[in-house]
DNA sequence: CGGTAACTTGACATCTCTCAACAGTAGTGG
DNA sequence: CCACTACTGTTGAGAGATGTCAAGTTACCG
């Protein structure tokens, strides 16, 4: 994450803008007037450090955001402490839809690197299902994807091994991060310490800590100075068998 | 699950009926438009027997579906044979979305009872978010609704000891099968094999049945004539802290 | 230069898995 | 009516993957 200006200010101008995604090639357009509409609704932007809680856990009927910059994740607790990472989230996420539909058991988010999302108002949810329905489409899309992310991370915690988890994990952050990041030379940022991956897998830190070092010895990747870089795409795929590429990219909210 | 006709039949009427889901006052009401333009996409019903596939593991752009009655499970499997089963579907859901938007690594729905589902058109997805705002939000409700089921089973499988990730599971079945069976005496109908469990959790068949007897020993449930009975609510919930009860009836596309 | 967070590594404990065998039940066909 | 099969459930014993504890090391930051 290259560093970005991180202090808590709300932008609420008359006309609150919204400073796009920086490479948009790598998300469907929309239309001049999906735009016009969804500035309408935008109240403007709210950075946030590295850390910082844009969500808790528990909060019912929150805001909806759009996330332009920075790394986050979403998570829940349990009584004890330990903590499940659900999934991470990358610019272009859409942010709080179970909150604002006041679904028990909602989750929190916490962000991973100084980050800036765009908060919309709080009936924004009715009026983009009542005025533009290709955008409520998008909602949908955002949300069945994220819940397809969930799956392949259930998948690996439920019936893959460590080694087999994290190999997925890294692929599948690989695949999501790059086209955000292709004019950057190799690989992709990667704000994520040990502890959120073993968060995310349910591993401990420590057999995390071994397994990750293992294979980087057997030359799968390198996590270096921040970023991480895939060496044998093809070994790995083979030892996890993730799914094939998507075929078309990513809708937004944006 | 009572008896049903299973035979393959596909009815395919001028005006095609789907007969309702029995408890209806267990889901939010309909408008009398919504109710006629739903009917107006409706293809028919389409039954089916315990074990059979109501979609397959890789397949793209398939039908959309409700859930009418009966029991299944949404599962992805490695290339070995590992299988997991993400969640279980009961009467109500709503079935195909990922399938519907091609999202790359989509899941297989497999029945567990004798069932029947609602079809529905091809370009429903679309008629609805353009003509029926409130069905369009009762689709995102559908989906976000059923990602917190995914999130809360993967903090189990990632963070939970194995009596309480099969205690939760059978609190979270047992909280939303209830309503729907209300007339029916004490417990729930329950066609989930200790094989089910164990795919649902990420646990061997034979751990899963070691625990299943420890819990069951211990007083907290019972499983007989093919439905769960929880004994010591209360106990359970201590031992595995799940979210408070949904605060509002589930939404619904029938 | 001290202080904190992240990362490493070894030794040992334990939860869960695998293997193996068997019991109960339902369906099927002779 | 009885074998026969298939599926589900049950239990014990030993193995293995992962967790826990403990002790550093490295990197970063004020």
């Amino acid at each position: 994450m290259a560093a970005e200006s991180s202090s808590e200010i709300i932008l609420n101008q008359s006309s609150p803008r919204c400073h796009p995604i920086r490479e948009s090639t790598a998300f469907l357009p929309h239309s001049e007037e999906e735009t016009r509409f969804l500035n309408s609704l935008r109240l403007g932007e709210r950075a946030l450090e590295a850390g910082e809680t844009l969500i808790p856990e528990h909060s019912r009927g929150g805001e909806l955001y759009t996330l332009l910059n920075g790394w986050g994740f979403r998570f829940k607790t349990l009584s004890d402490g330990r903590r499940q990472i659900l999934n991470f989230l990358l610019p272009g996420d859409f942010i709080g839809l179970q909150q604002k539909m006041d679904i028990a058991a909602a989750h929190g988010v916490e962000m991973l690197t100084p980050a800036r999302v765009c908060r919309y108002a709080r009936d924004s949810l009715g009026a983009i299902f009542k005025n533009q329905p290709g955008l409520a489409y998008n909602i949908v899309w955002l949300a069945a994807h994220e819940e397809s992310l969930v799956d392949e991370s259930l998948l690996s915690v439920g019936r893959r091994s460590a080694a087999e988890s994290i190999a997925a994990l890294l692929i599948t952050l690989y695949r999501r991060a790059r086209p955000l990041y292709k004019n950057e030379g190799d690989g992709i940022p990667f704000p994520i310490t040990q502890q959120h991956i073993s968060d995310a897998l349910g591993l401990s830190l420590v057999h995390t800590n071994k397994t990750l070092r293992r294979l980087e010895r057997l030359g799968f990747h390198k996590i270096e100075n921040g970023r991480l870089i895939i060496l044998n795409a093809q070994a790995v795929k083979t030892l996890v068998d993730v799914s094939p590429d998507l075929p078309t990219p990513p809708r937004r909210i944006i």
